[in-house]
DNA sequence: CGAATGTTTGATGGGTTTCAAGTGTGGTGG
DNA sequence: CCACCACACTTGAAACCCATCAAACATTCG
């Protein structure tokens, strides 16, 4: 791939985001539409059912996705982290809300402008259905989790999940990075933070964990987690 | 939109699949690909990893999609009917198994030969994206009732999409079609046989629907079947 | 330092699974 | 045409995993 100025914050993460696919001229054209955003902690940045006007490049901090029961019940749907892609909802409305796990830096692009850009570099439009297969079979990941693994699997492939894609940012793994809350955990895995909880220090009593603290963990035996998480 | 005469089998399904967006001499191009294909029931149209040389469009009969653990434990993740789309995986395996559960007929289209397509047509490649942004908030419905729904609330969700999807096809809706098995139904909630079929007649007896054999069901309080799927 | 919030741990209970029989039901061959 | 068998589905009883309720402990922040 041709040498490229650093144009925006979103190339910056390593060719991890969809507009790195761009060069000189085409990037710029991109660029004139996207506006830097900013999250705090447990701010919203857009609404299940609200209308989607725009879409994001997360460049910094993570991000919860979210639905909702009539009663309250939540089911967290996904979680993202620098150069993920938020909100590909093609459609009117959003399907999710979106909240800020840590402080969040986003690229954020008006959604017509973008489609209409579309036309001009079909490139864009091939990454953007490569970022929404993938993310189609993630959810399929996480429908056999939430369907057929127990208490102890779910904890597992949540934490090699994170693993996995601590190491695709190029960050260090010797430490896996927990920024979310043990509730949070909790209804990605669809379980309750007593579980998930209990689940942590059965994995630390039985060392294939290291607690640090409860935003840090280290895998001692990764294996081991593997395993769990296929099911064997 | 024009009128256009029928080409192909997945045509005359009503609007409801890909190809229908195309016209004239744009349509004869991809009918030149497509080879019409049959599956009996319980055969596999192709499985989990094996490398993704075709894509589908379901013309008639139901497909199941699934996935296993190590130890055998399945997920169904999906079913598909007359006029949805089968294997848009873009990678080059597919991500899980596709198994009929009736006897299916299809239109098969060389996955290369189909992209390079898109690059010609780029109504097509828009066409597919929606589809699989279609395809990803079903998926995220599907984990929030995996991950937070009773089993009373699975089912009655579970009914209520066969319905709604029944009407999406301009078919009757005063029976509901169950083409799968108990244990598809099982695999798909994230439940047992025993627990799918208790919450049926538990159903049954509080007169929400009414059982005229195993493969057919006739949702009488669809009111009800609703404020169960809301979690209300 | 104290209040608020988040996390861990314990005791108990319940929804679903597991194990085990029954009860259809469709297909096959006599 | 019906007896028979295989298989799917239903129903019952017991067990179990995880949820719920409750309290202690830890951490953060004013």
């Amino acid at each position: 791939m041709a040498v490229r100025p650093q144009l925006c914050e979103a190339c910056s993460i390593k060719d991890l985001t969809f507009c790195s696919s761009l060069h000189g001229a085409e990037h710029d054209q991109l660029r004139q539409l996207l506006t830097h955003v900013q999250f705090d902690s447990h701010s919203t940045i857009f609404h299940e059912a609200e209308e989607a006007d725009y879409v994001f490049n997360v460049t910094s901090g993570s991000v919860k996705l979210y639905k909702l029961l009539g009663d309250g019940r939540r089911q967290i749907t996904g979680f993202l982290f620098a150069g993920d892609f938020l909100g590909l909802a093609l459609n009117a409305n959003y399907s999710y809300t979106a909240e800020a796990v840590e402080p969040v830096t986003a690229c954020r692009f008006p959604r017509q402008k973008l489609e209409k850009l579309f036309d001009q570099f079909p490139h864009l439009e091939k990454r953007m259905l490569g970022m929404a297969v993938d993310e189609l079979a993630a959810a399929q990941d996480q429908m056999l989790l939430l369907g057929r693994k127990t208490a102890k699997e779910k904890v597992a492939s949540f934490l090699l999940m994170l693993a996995r894609r601590q190491e695709h940012r190029g960050e260090k793994t010797d430490m896996i990075n927990v920024p979310m809350s043990r509730s949070d955990i909790a209804d990605y895995l669809g379980l309750t933070i007593e579980t998930v909880s209990r689940t942590l220090t059965q994995l630390r009593k039985e060392s294939t964990i290291s607690l640090k603290d409860n935003r840090h963990i280290e895998a001692v035996g990764l294996d081991m987690l593997e395993d769990l998480a296929e099911g064997l």
